[in-house]
DNA sequence: ACTATGTTTAGATAAATTTCGAAAGAGGTA
DNA sequence: TACCTCTTTCGAAATTTATCTAAACATAGT
């Protein structure tokens, strides 16, 4: 995906509040939806976007599926944002 | 702006790619819209949008508008990721 | 004041994205 | 197998975004 799907689905305020909720721990599709005024279809389709960017992981578990956060693609920004903010490359000390 | 104009700036690969110039300094508009297959038009709207995101500056100079990049933003970003990508709040040690 | 150059703004269109309701898929359990 | 719950997929409508051409704006030089 390589970061271009990643800015994308970055880019949507819902996902951004869907990946800020996985923080606390995976949560299962339904009780993210729960916290949305939009329809489960529409939550997810954000999830999707989300997992095509690699930056959630779903697994199932009983006739649940629980999505949590991929820190690795995380850092793989964190890396191209530091090359405009940091220095160079490799940053500070 | 708060990182909500800036994700939604970061999320086009044209943006992205004017973004990857300016990190070789400041650039009149219509030199970074002569690296593109675009209207001048179209290269000033993303423009724009990068400006009110504030991922990018502009001074002007003689009959020129020089753009560049506002690497405190960068910064803000690179705090949100880390949220993410490292730990709680404060970074790995 | 006029012209020339560099850039943005306006208005319109095309393309992509978000959203919904309804239907389908997948996994348990009876 | 049939049923129930959780979640996704489908098809369509609504909204947003990207793009273009043409026109306007700004500034410098003649």
């Amino acid at each position: 995906m390589s970061l271009k799907e990643t800015f994308k689905a970055l880019g949507d305020p819902v996902r951004r509040e869907i990946l800020e909720m996985l923080k606390g721990g995976a949560m299962r599709a339904g009780d993210i939806a729960a916290c949305f005024e939009m329809s489960q279809a529409t939550v997810s389709y954000h999830l999707s976007q989300l997992k095509k960017a690699d930056l959630v992981r779903e697994t199932k578990q009983k006739n649940y599926i629980y999505y949590e956060l991929n820190a690795s693609v995380f850092e793989e920004i964190l890396l191209w944002i530091k090359s405009f903010a940091g220095g160079t490359d490799d940053e500070e000390a």
